[in-house]
DNA sequence: AAATAATGAATGAACGTTCATTCTACACGG
DNA sequence: CCGTGTAGAATGAACGTTCATTCATTATTT
């Protein structure tokens, strides 16, 4: 990103640690007032650094948006894992949909994802860079929908998990709409109205969850 | 909206087609840039007047923006219909998602719908009246499935209903993430995800859709 | 002539970005 | 162990734009 050269590893390391404080207060900023709400002063300020010396770690403004889609991209297929981990896979995907409406920090912001989304329509080097990012989450739900039981997976016919992976991104992605248009919807009530659902394509076996 | 009182009639339906010439080239310029990105010289050099004439009609450049709000709420809601008139259910939604696909002028903007549900998490106006007009959706799309089947509705009983109806409107909020994320996704895919669920839930009777 | 509609230049604030300057930390000759 | 040189880190004021908004002025209608 920065087309500064660090000569020693410490330097390096130190620099590092800057641009990611700088993105970590661009984040809180981008999700306050959005991207273009927020102006690089703020950014600054909220890193507790001075205006200029933002510069010195990304080239633009823009920059920083790229810097912290491909973060909420990486993030957002590290935290994958974790839905198709666990056994009960409806309470897994519950329990994403409060911290959605929460806005908590561990997770994908709402607003964030809706504007990267947004903005995808708009920068096509966006748009390419989320299609990659969604390709490689719906190939490993898809991987993990096939693999064998015993490897952890649900052992279903290549057909069936593709067309069933692809179903379960539009459903997660109309969570994420649905907690930011709804922060205070009943999350019980999303799951009794996902639990028939997740019964018949095979993601959570009757009773697994209370009735 | 504006302040100002006018006196004949013939003056007001001018005012107001004014209004609406305004706001058509507000929502152009809010879908091309975003909300903050468009700025008033540009709506008013797309709608074809002056800078200044735009205050004669709406007090600040927030005002339009709930405006548009408050039209492509009002715009959806009405056309929430088309979607349960219809024979074929699941067709009916395939073709909005075309759609939104295209950014087809004649149906909710999928850009727009994003940014305005990415705002709701920062200003409780839009927030309050996103809610009340999805609150408004959700009634009549549950309506239409409790409604007996004489009367054009699907005859489902009321706790049925109003779990698919969520569950409904998370699925199509989620079409029009995917819409945004992969304008180039072949609908007939999603067809196919989409079928097992609808038949399931009764919307599609089998064999409705070709196989 | 009176009232309303429309203009577009003017306004001050805020924007992203740059840059001359200062600060800080560490290397090295003594 | 001490100045002292130096390069990188950091500053914040200044730059040119652009922003939303206002207003004195002109055109159009009644």
């Amino acid at each position: 990103m920065s087309a500064l050269q660090r000569r020693t590893p410490k330097a390096e390391a130190r620099a590092e640690s800057q641009r990611e404080r700088i993105l970590d207060a661009a984040q809180k900023c981008f999700i306050e007032q959005g991207f273009q709400g927020a102006g690089m002063a703020l950014i600054a300020e909220t890193a507790g650094i001075s205006t200029g010396l933002t510069y010195r770690y990304f080239d633009s403004k823009s920059a920083i948006m790229l810097a912290i889609i491909a973060r909420e991209l990486e993030g957002k297929r590290a935290r994958i894992e974790e839905l198709c981990g666990g056994d009960d896979f409806l309470a897994a995907v519950l329990e994403k949909f409060r911290a959605w409406q929460a806005g908590s920090a561990d997770v994908m912001n709402a607003a964030l994802f809706l504007e990267m989304s947004a903005e995808a329509s708009r920068s096509p080097e966006i748009l390419e860079a989320i299609r990659k990012s969604d390709a490689l989450v719906l190939g490993e739900f898809e991987g993990w929908l096939r693999r064998d039981r015993s490897a952890g997976g649900l052992g279903m016919p290549a057909g069936d998990a593709s067309r069933r992976a692809l179903l379960m991104q539009c459903l997660i992605e109309g969570l994420v709409v649905r907690a930011a248009r709804d922060p205070d919807l009943d999350a019980d009530a999303v799951g009794r109205a996902l639990a028939p659902v997740f019964e018949q394509l095979g993601f959570t076996t009757p009773g697994t969850t209370r009735p």
